[in-house]
This record gives C-alpha cells, sequence and structure tokens, in this order.
DNA sequence: TTGAAAGCGCTACCAG
DNA sequence: CTGGTAGCGCTTTCAA
C-alpha cells in the first residue's frame, strides 16, 4: 500500500513527540503563559523539523477570529522606481510590525465587486491605491472585520483613512512655473492610456487652477503613447500656437520632446515643456528636461498609521494630505 | 448596552432566512447534487444579501482540504511594461480558470525561510519567477500541500515545473551581431545594483558563448544606473580600446550612449551600441537604440499549464525554453 | 507541567 | 427537499 504524503499537521507532530497537541501549540508558539520543559521542548521542535511541519495560517486565523493580513489590490499597470520604492519600504514596515502584506491580483472586477473578493480573505486592513473604492466597498470590508481601511488616492472615501494624494499639487506646480517662465499659452497632455485617468484629469485640473483668473489658456491635448501620435501632435504645433506643455510625466514629455524636435520645433525656445515624476531619463535629454518631482509619503509613517488604525478601529478616520510636489528646474522650461 | 457589529456569519443568515446552515450552502454554492425549492433559495439570497454576508475563504478551503489560490512573491524591484503585461495576462487566464492569484510580500526573507512563509498559506500552485528558490524549498512547499510549483528562472530547479528565461539567450543575440557588424572588442555592462544579478550574469555568458573561439573579446563593465559612474566609465572610454557594448537593457543603454556622446566618443562609428528590452525610450534616442527584442511566454499558456499541474500532481515536471530573443537593428550599431 | 475538549466558519454526508 | 452533524487544523481555557 502506497501511503500518499500528507502534509502533517500539529497532531502528527504530537503523535511524533509524544505529547498533546496543546503542549504542540505551546512550544511552537513560545506562549509565555505556559512552562513548558526543557526536554519536552526539544522533542516536539525535533519531531516539527523531522517532519517538515508548516503551520496552517487559516486554520489559526479561524481560530484567532482575526488574521494579520494586510490586503493591497496588485497595481495593474507597471509602476514606476517611485511607487515601487514607496510598496517596498511599506512591506518591509508593515513586515517588523508583524502584518503580512498581501497584494490580490483584481482582474476585471469592478468596485463592490472587488471588495467583496477581498472582504472573503478576512484581512485585517486594506489599503487602496486609486479610485476603486466607494463607501459601499468600505462598508463591506469593515463588516467583514477589515479593522482599517486606508485610500491612497484623489480623495477621501466616507468611513475610511485616507492619504490624500492630490495630483492636483502637481498640475498646479507645472503650470505656475510655466507662467512664471513667460508662457501663456499653455497645453497639456493627456495619455490616452486607460488606467491614467485617476492621474491625468487632476493634473491638468491643477494646472486649470493656477491659471485660473490669468490671461493664460490651457488645452488638453490628447496622446497615445505612440510615435506616430506624438508625430501627428507635433505637426499640427505651429497653428496651435502653443508655447508651453506640460507633458503628463517624464515619458511622455520625452516622447513629445522628440517628436517636436524633428518637426523644427525647437525647445525651449519655441515651446516650453516640462515633465514630472522626476525620472532619470530626464536628466539624459537635451536639453535636460525640467520636470515636477514628487514626494510620497514614508513607507513607515503609512504602516505606523495602519498599525494605529488597527489597534484602535473605533478612531475617527485619519486624513493626510502627502504628496509633495516641487519643480525642478534645468534646460528645457 | 452597545452592539458591535460582528460580522455575519452562515449561521446568521440561516437563522434570518428560518432554514438550516447546510441549506444556506447549499444555495448561496448552487449545489447541483440537491435541489432546493425556489422560494427557499429567494428567502436565503434576500437574507444574506440583507445581512452583506460574505463567505469566509479561510474556513472554506479548511474545510475543503485545498485552496485555489497561487501565490507567487511579490516582485521588489520596479517591473517594466513587458514583464507587467505578462501578469497582467497570466493573473486575468488564471482567473478564467477561477483560481485566485496573489501576490506575497516577501520582505527580506530568504531561501527556505520564504517558501515556509508561503507555504503557511496552503497555495495550491506556487509560482517563482528568478532564482528565490531551491529544492527544498520546493519540497516544503509540494509537502505543505502545493500541487504545482512553478519556476520562471535561468534553471530548473529539481522537483518544480520551469519556465526556462534564459536569459543566455539575449546575450547570445547581442554578441553574435555586435561580432556581424564587424566588432571585435565588445564590452558588456554589468548594473551594480543588486537584485539584476540574475539577469546580468547569464546576459554577460551569453556574449561569452557566443563569441567563444573567435579572436573578439568580451570585457565586463561595471556601471551603476547614475550619471556618475556613466560618466567615469566614459571617461576611460578611448584607453579601454572597446568597439562595441551591450549595455545590459536599453535604459542602461541610454545612460550611457548620453555619456558616450557628452565625452566625444561617437555611437555607432567609434562604439556600436546595443540595449535589450525594446522599450519605446530606444526609438526615442538618436541615434535610434537597436535592441535586443524580449518575447515572453504568453500569460494564458502559463495559465494552462499551472492548471494541468494543478489536475495531475504526479505527472513528470515539464520543463519549457520560453525566452524569444531577437535582434531589432537600427542605428546604434 | 501536560492533557482533554470546545469551537472558530464552513461543507458534505446521511437521515428524515 | 431540508436538517443534523462531523470534522478540517488550530489555540486556549480548564482540570488533572
Amino acid at each position: 500500500m502506497v501511503q500518499i504524503p500528507n502534509t502533517p499537521t500539529s497532531a502528527d507532530v504530537a503523535r511524533l513527540a509524544g505529547v498533546s497537541r496543546a503542549t504542540v501549540s505551546y512550544v511552537l508558539n513560545n506562549t509565555s503563559a505556559v512552562r513548558i520543559s526543557e526536554p519536552t521542548r526539544r522533542r516536539v521542535h525535533e519531531a516539527a523539523r523531522e517532519l517538515g511541519y508548516v503551520p496552517h495560517a487559516a486554520a489559526r486565523s479561524l481560530r484567532a477570529g482575526h488574521s494579520r493580513m494586510v490586503l493591497m489590490p496588485a497595481p495593474a499597470i507597471p509602476v514606476g522606481p517611485l511607487y515601487s520604492g514607496f510598496l517596498n519600504e511599506l512591506q518591509w514596515a508593515l513586515g517588523r510590525l508583524d502584518y503580512t502584506v498581501v497584494q490580490y491580483g483584481t482582474v476585471g472586477l469592478q468596485g463592490d465587486e472587488a471588495a467583496r473578493a477581498w472582504a472573503e480573505l478576512r484581512p485585517v486592513a486594506v489599503l487602496v491605491p486609486g479610485a476603486e473604492l466607494g463607501p459601499r466597498g468600505v462598508g463591506v470590508l469593515k463588516r467583514s472585520g477589515a479593522r482599517a481601511v486606508v485610500t491612497l488616492g484623489p480623495e477621501r472615501v466616507e468611513g475610511a483613512h485616507a492619504l490624500l494624494m492630490d495630483h492636483d499639487a502637481v498640475g498646479q506646480c507645472a503650470g505656475a512655473h510655466l507662467y512664471a517662465r513667460g508662457r501663456r499659452r499653455i497645453g497639456v497632455v493627456v495619455p490616452e492610456e486607460s488606467g491614467l485617468e485617476a492621474y491625468s484629469r487632476p493634473r491638468l485640473a491643477g494646472v486649470r487652477q493656477a491659471l485660473h483668473g490669468t490671461d493664460a489658456t490651457v488645452t488638453g491635448l490628447p496622446l497615445a503613447y505612440t510615435e506616430e501620435s506624438a508625430a501627428q501632435l507635433a505637426a499640427r504645433w505651429r497653428e496651435s500656437g502653443l508655447d508651453a506643455v506640460f507633458a503628463y510625466n517624464d515619458e511622455y514629455a520625452m516622447l513629445l520632446m522628440r517628436a517636436l524636435q524633428d518637426a523644427g520645433v525647437r525647445v525651449p525656445e519655441d515651446v516650453a515643456l516640462i515633465g514630472a515624476d522626476d525620472l532619470m531619463l530626464g536628466r539624459l535629454l537635451r536639453p535636460r528636461l525640467s520636470t515636477v518631482h514628487i514626494e510620497l509619503p514614508s513607507g513607515r509613517d503609512l504602516a505606523e498609521l495602519v498599525d494605529r488604525a488597527v489597534r484602535d478601529p473605533g478612531g475617527e478616520p485619519e486624513v493626510h494630505k502627502v504628496l509633495g510636489a516641487s519643480v525642478v528646474q534645468r534646460e528645457s522650461s
């Protein structure tokens, strides 16, 4: 008869060590309320090692009534070095506080659907970037035991803590800068790629805010991330009469700069150009690209906010504005 | 007395609907083995909706003895559009097959430690990019009930399925191309950033392989992703006597191209330059950057491999070479 | 110092 | 067609 290698449970460990399951639990969890003799401890550890015992997280949190899982939806779009670094720091900091960070691959699930799927995992906290969550979603999560729901996005959501990453500020920075440089007919690139609206809309709005009440005009410029699209935009440039452009971010800025230069439009003489995100590539362009440097909150601070919220779930939702934006002027503006 | 809003269980639904927990389970899972009257179904659904009931995934999979969770470690470094697209497609395809994809934030855990942490979640399958997993880790996962372990990396691991993404091929492509262009003293950029060795080492090795037995020389060029580092490298260029360089990828190529041009070294006349990954930015450089285009496997194929492996856990590990590499020649080489 | 046993939420077998 | 119930793996009182 073939023995199928079933995955060992704490009962197996107990049997092998010749003790009860309770004792195994005490030993492996270092329960301080109970004192177990040294020889017994050793036998238990030995048995666990020999069997390759790994505790069953689901069973544990079922029994405990709560988990230490912090859930985030996995980003669907490639994420830049800035945000990636932020995520790493956050994961590290939460790890230090003994939380487990899990990114949930939410594909094609919309709004409350997604919230329900997340809730099935009974996370102790949920961090949601962008605007993927409404008040009802927050309700679902909280009723399922999430002790903290934090949104990282443009606006706060009822019932949830919020790290307001207000991309208006990025546009305001750029707009004010271009105005200060004497430009009055200002274009703002709006990527046609989907998934970017959450950032592009407020960035455009920010430029409008900064220039409201002045003699400057603001024009949205739809642009796909392709050479053709950029070439078309550049071909119509002179008739547009624009003398400055905020290019959404450094990558779109590079695309547009190249197209403009190929079309004989000079940067910055004919048109001032500024990007955002302060990527390395901006420094490598000629002329060097001006950009809006963005400062994200520290992952450690967010981790502490989460921990605070988990410990005091009744507390008032905290709302922090956390997006710092400042112009780095180089040669293109 | 304040009523703490406890999260509703199927028992609560049963109570409200005036049926048993079993009936609730049957109705909500559409169990086909039993037939429930339409009025009862309606009452159950009604009650579930009213309470905002969300099933408890951990309890369910504890009972079932298995989950539908596919676990991947979350990438620690920012991931390019190519790999990001691959991940999305994979998640989508696995979602279609009714799996749930979860990326586990593995911070600071090494090798078998990490494998144990993953195993605690009892995933039905584990996908591991890179070389983060040894044979012992595979053993831990399998003994914990993982029915499929798939590595996506440079070499196969005993006991696991493997999607061989052999970055040697990238280097070979580049090396052969530069040789064919008449270059004989070939440099290969090796990024100093940690976490990239898994790719940079085989890419360098591939160049060596391609040029083995010829009259060409191959020199590794350590380079950090900073302007200073690139400037230093460029300053020593003429004395190095190199007439070609494979720059690891397009981003390092852009960095190096700029530094070389600033130092008065002409591309491609003095030095031929080729990158890899076929990013948009390569097309925007002047001269346009030659590159090695990399073809990843389709996410759908990998999803099917996973599904196959889950259904037939006893099957021989499949090993596929899945990395296609081809040169896209532009102007820099 | 150790063990017996209850029970977390859920599903599936078997009776009625 | 519906309900009672056992039990998944684990922790934690309570008793010995």
